[in-house]
DNA sequence: GTCTATAACCGGATAGAC
DNA sequence: GTCTATCCGGTTATAGAC
């Protein structure tokens, strides 16, 4: 859909910036079309058409689709640990609970696609995932649930399980952008609002860290 | 895999039973095989091959590969409607919300294909489910809302938003089906143990009551 | 580095014997 | 009703001109 950045060799200086800008047109348009129609459905033709780039150089940039798919999973992959830190940035449960489901929430809102490839990976068994799995979430899971259950050992929320209570998180959060087509049929057909969202996001919050007992002052309005 | 439950023409009288479990036997095999794999993903060779009935077979059962996924995905809506009834049992709103949470749990655990192949729909942009989510699901979830907010009105529950606590809801109990391979991994490599199981579905349903503020007597333990 | 044309392959669907 | 063999369209990947 998209004109390529440049046609043609322009040889010289720029070329480098071009094979990168070209590269995450590339990266982009995959993200999509993987996400809404899983790694087989996905085709390089529709690859090529949304990012405006001809099929064959899709061959030049990525040697082969599953490649390419794999590098758009490293990328999600990266984009789930940039919002993971928000966890830490304080010691209180209540601001770390709502610092850590706003910054998932945001990322469901802003990157959908990458939210949406997590996903198919996830039905289809995360063939391809499941090293990271092993060797990044897990150990990031393990180190809050004890931090969790510290917090829970000083009295300072209720006594919940901490992986039901991240489960719950993750599923929630990504259900915006995941079931995203759902919550527009629901919502008489319209996408929701940004105001829709921030109340959404609000909601969740509340009724999670109410879950857990942490009521405190954690609303806006 | 199996083997078909009979070979050549027993014609006669057992006929159309025999017609009716090779169709239950591709139904079962394809809902497998397209929550795995998507609609492009799934062959009809390996549906065939799961199901032990061979391929030319399929056809003559279903037209077509795109009749079959429609078959596929009404059984699942179906499925749907089955646990939504169960939060309707009761006009008391914690009775209601664990009863309902319990049965979407269960679904979950029971019929885990059912629940992905839901979940790939949306993710595809629901082409297929699209009137149902319209027909059915929206004046299902408008229904409920209202109720919910009688609830509010009366004082027995926190002002929350209904929708924001259905999609709650519905994505942490899909969450258990949806992204097994996930809580696969990250409980060690072990599939959850029906102990484990409940653990969870009691702490989803505590979470959740106490957060809608209906923190009762709602655990087992 | 880029693009057109094509090779090689695979999967859905059918024809036709039994 | 069932099964084997086959056709045809579509997809990945490459060869080779520019």
């Amino acid at each position: 859909m998209n004109k390529p950045v440049s046609t043609k060799k322009t040889a010289g200086l720029g070329q480098k910036r071009n094979r990168d800008v070209n590269t995450k047109r590339i990266l982009t348009a995959a993200e999509q079309c993987f996400a809404q129609l899983g790694f087989k459905g996905a085709t390089m033709q529709a690859i090529a058409d949304l990012s405006g780039i001809p099929k064959a150089n899709l061959h030049y940039y990525f040697s082969s689709k599953e490649v390419l798919y794999r590098k758009v999973i490293e990328d999600v992959c990266e984009h789930w640990l940039a919002a993971a830190h928000f966890f830490d940035e304080t010691d209180d449960p209540a601001e770390a609970l709502a610092g850590y489901i706003g910054a998932k929430m945001d990322q469901a809102r802003n990157r959908p696609n990458g939210s949406k490839v997590w996903a198919m990976e996830m039905l289809s068994g995360a063939p391809v995932i499941d090293g990271y799995l092993q060797g990044a979430l897990k150990p990031w899971l393990d180190q809050r649930t004890r931090k969790i259950e510290h917090w829970i050992s000083q009295g300072k929320m209720d006594a919940i399980d901490p992986r039901t209570l991240f489960y719950m998180i993750w599923a929630t959060t990504q259900h915006y952008a995941d079931f995203s087509q759902q919550i527009y049929v629901l919502n008489d057909n319209k996408a929701l609002s940004d105001g829709q969202f921030e109340q959404a996001k609000q909601q969740v919050s509340q009724i999670i860290l109410v879950g857990v007992g942490l009521g405190g002052e954690t609303f806006d309005d």
